[in-house]
DNA sequence: CTGAAAGCGCTTACAG
DNA sequence: CTGAAAGCGCTTACAG
C-alpha cells in the first residue's frame, strides 16, 4: 500500500469531507446509517471514502459514544482446566465467529488467580469492553456479582449457581440430557449403573446427577450411594472415579460420566481392570467433545449444542448492551450413540 | 460499588485535578511517569486518584497517542487445526500471560477464510492493535507480507517460509530437535526408522525431515524413500501414515513422528496392526504436548519450550513496537523420554 | 437535508 | 516544576 514500513497519517473525516465537498457532519451521518442525508451527498461521500481509503478512528468514536465496540471473553477458572477441556475451544471459536459477523472484536481475558481477577474486574468496569461473556461454572465466583453490580452487560455460559437470578445465561438442558443417557443405558438392560458426577458446585454437576436419579426412580431401580462418585471434569478424576466404583461395586454394568474427558479416564481404568466396553460395562459420556471420537471405543455421549450456545450467548449479550433485560436460554441436547454402549 | 445496574459518569482527569488542587496537565504528567512533577504535587494527585477512583479513559489517550495499547493474536490457518492442536492452547495462554504482565490486553483474531483475512488485515492496518503475534506456519500466507508492508509490528511463531527475511520470528530449533530424537532411536539399535513428516510447506515439516536425514547419514544408514511419508499434523494423518509405512516396510522398527498428535495416530495404527510399542516399533513424537502424556504408552518426544516461545514472542513484539528492528530467536529443544521408546 | 459549533477526555509543546 | 491552551478525530444537538 505505502512504502516499506512507513505508516503515513491516515485520512480523517476531514479529508473525506473536503474530497466530497460536504461538511464533516454530513460525512459522519453517512457513516452512522445515512439518515437525513440526500442520495447525492450519500454517494459523494461514499466515493470519497473509497478514494481516500478512509476508515474510522475507533478511538475518537469511542471517546464520544462511550462505547468500545468490543466484547470480552472472560475465564475466571484456573486456566489448565479450560485449556484441557475441548469444550472451551469450541465455545471460544463459536463466540469469536458470531462476533465477527457483527464486526466486533473479542478480547480474551484470562483471570485464574485472585490477583488477576481484581485487575480484570477493574479493567472491565472502567468500560474497556461493552459487555462480557463469562465462562465460570463454579458457584461462589464473586466476579459475576461484581460485574452485575457495576452494571456491566453480562451473559454466562451455564446456569449460574448462587448468583442472584438477575444474570443472563445460556445453557444446555443438563438434566434432560442426563435423563436421555441414563434411560438409554437402562434400555440396554443395565441395572447397576454407576455415575461419575461433575463438581457439585457447578450446574453440570448438580443437574446431571439429578437427571440420573430421576431416571433410576422412574425405572424402579433403587438409588445406591456406592454407585455415585464425584469428579472434577478432568481426565484424571474420571480414572480415579472408575477405580473407586469398581472397588465398591465390582459387577457394575454401566457408568454415566458427566463429561467426555472424564469418560476417557473411565475407559482407561476399565481397560486396566480387564473390563471390556461395552460388553462388560457400557459407558456414556457428556458433551460430544472431540474427546468422544478420539476414545477407543468412541463414546456414546450427549451432545451439547456448542455452536448454538455460543451464538445465543452473543445474541443475548448484544441485546443486553442494546438495552434489553436479562434473559436465560436453555438449549436441547441430543444423544449420540457410538461404540461405548 | 454503585447502586443496582447504574453506570454513573466516571471521574475524569478534571475531577482529579480539582480534587488535588492542581491543573489537568500536572495530573497527566504524574499519570505518564511523574517526570517534571514535584513530590508534593505527585502525592496530592495520587491521593486524589485514590479518593475519586479515577481510571484513565483509554480511548481519549489513544486518540492522542495513536496507540491502542493492545496486541492482536492472529490465526490465519483453518481453525480446526489449531483448536485440535494442544500447542495452540499453550501458546495462546503463554502470550496472554506475558502480555498481562505488561497490562496489555490481547485481542484474539481468527481468520480462517480468505474473506476473514481481508477484513482482519484491514482492521489491523487501521491501527486497532499496536502489533500482531502471527501464528501461521504455511508458506504463501499473504497476510504476513501485507502486514509487514503496512508497517505493522509483527512477530511470527515459527520460522517463516517464503516471506522475505525482514520479519521477526521465534521458533524452537526444529532441526536440532529432530536430530536428537533420531539419534536416540538409532542409539536404541533401531535401523529401519520411518518418519511421518509435517506438511512440507511448513518449517516444522522441512526442518524435522532434514534433521532425520542428517542423522541417518551420520549413522551410515542409507536413506530409503519408502520410509518417508508426509502428514499434516493431524491425528488422522498420523494413523494413515503409519499404515502406509507398514504396508511398505512391514519390519520397520522405529518411527519418528513430527508431532505428538500424529504420533497418537501412529500408535493407534500400530496397535491395530498388532505391533507392540516399543518392543516391535519404537515411536518418537515431537512437541511434548498434553497428547504425549495422554497416549498409551506415553510418548518419548521433543519438548518445545512453549513458555519461552510465547514470552519471547511478546518481548520481541514489544521491542519492535518500541522502535527496535526485527529479530529472530531460536530456542533449544529437549528430549523427553517416556514409554514409547 | 446540511453546516457550524461544541465537546468527548486526554496529552503535549509552550511559556513562564 | 506548573498552568493555559491547542488539538487528537469524531458525533450530535442546534439552527437553518
Amino acid at each position: 500500500m505505502s512504502h516499506s514500513g512507513g505508516r503515513r497519517r491516515p485520512p480523517t473525516i476531514h479529508d473525506v469531507a473536503r474530497e466530497a465537498g460536504v461538511s464533516r457532519g454530513t460525512v459522519s451521518r453517512v457513516l452512522n446509517g445515512g439518515h437525513y442525508v440526500s442520495p447525492a451527498a450519500q454517494e459523494a461521500v461514499n466515493a470519497a471514502i473509497r478514494r481516500t481509503g478512509y476508515v474510522v478512528n475507533r478511538h475518537a468514536r469511542s471517546l464520544i459514544t462511550g462505547r468500545s465496540d468490543s466484547i470480552g471473553f472472560l475465564l475466571t477458572e484456573p486456566q489448565e482446566r479450560f485449556f484441557e477441556d475441548p469444550n472451551f475451544n469450541v465455545l471460544l471459536r463459536g463466540c469469536t465467529q458470531a462476533l465477527a459477523a457483527h464486526d466486533i472484536p473479542l478480547l480474551l481475558m484470562l483471570a485464574g488467580t485472585e490477583d488477576e481477577r481484581r485487575r480484570i474486574t477493574r479493567y472491565i468496569t472502567a468500560g474497556h469492553v461493552d459487555g462480557v461473556l463469562l465462562v465460570s461454572s463454579h458457584s461462589g465466583d464473586p466476579v459475576a456479582e461484581q460485574l452485575r453490580e457495576a452494571g456491566v452487560p453480562l451473559v454466562m455460559c451455564g446456569k449460574p449457581i448462587g448468583v442472584g437470578s438477575k444474570v443472563s445465561y445460556v445453557a444446555a438442558d443438563d438434566r434432560d440430557g442426563a435423563r436421555d443417557m441414563v434411560r438409554h443405558l437402562v434400555s440396554l438392560g443395565r441395572r447397576r449403573v454407576g455415575v461419575v458426577t461433575g463438581p457439585l458446585d457447578t450446574p453440570g454437576g448438580v443437574e446431571r446427577l439429578a437427571g440420573y436419579r430421576e431416571v433410576l426412580a422412574e425405572a424402579g431401580i433403587a438409588y445406591d450411594e456406592r454407585l455415585v462418585v464425584p469428579g472434577d471434569y478432568s481426565r484424571a478424576s474420571g480414572e480415579a472415579g472408575a477405580e473407586l466404583l469398581l472397588s465398591r461395586v465390582p459387577d457394575l454394568d454401566a457408568v454415566f460420566v458427566a463429561s467426555d474427558l472424564m469418560a476417557q479416564g473411565v475407559l482407561t481404568a476399565l481397560h486396566r481392570a480387564g473390563r471390556e466396553v461395552p460388553r462388560d460395562v457400557a459407558v456414556g459420556g457428556f458433551d460430544d467433545s472431540p474427546a468422544a471420537v478420539a476414545s477407543t471405543p468412541a463414546l456414546t455421549t450427549i451432545r451439547q449444542p456448542w455452536d448454538r450456545i455460543s451464538s445465543e450467548m452473543v445474541r443475548v449479550l448484544l441485546a443486553q448492551i442494546g438495552g434489553d433485560d436479562q434473559s436465560a436460554v436453555i438449549l436441547p441436547t441430543e444423544l449420540v450413540r457410538r461404540g461405548s454402549t
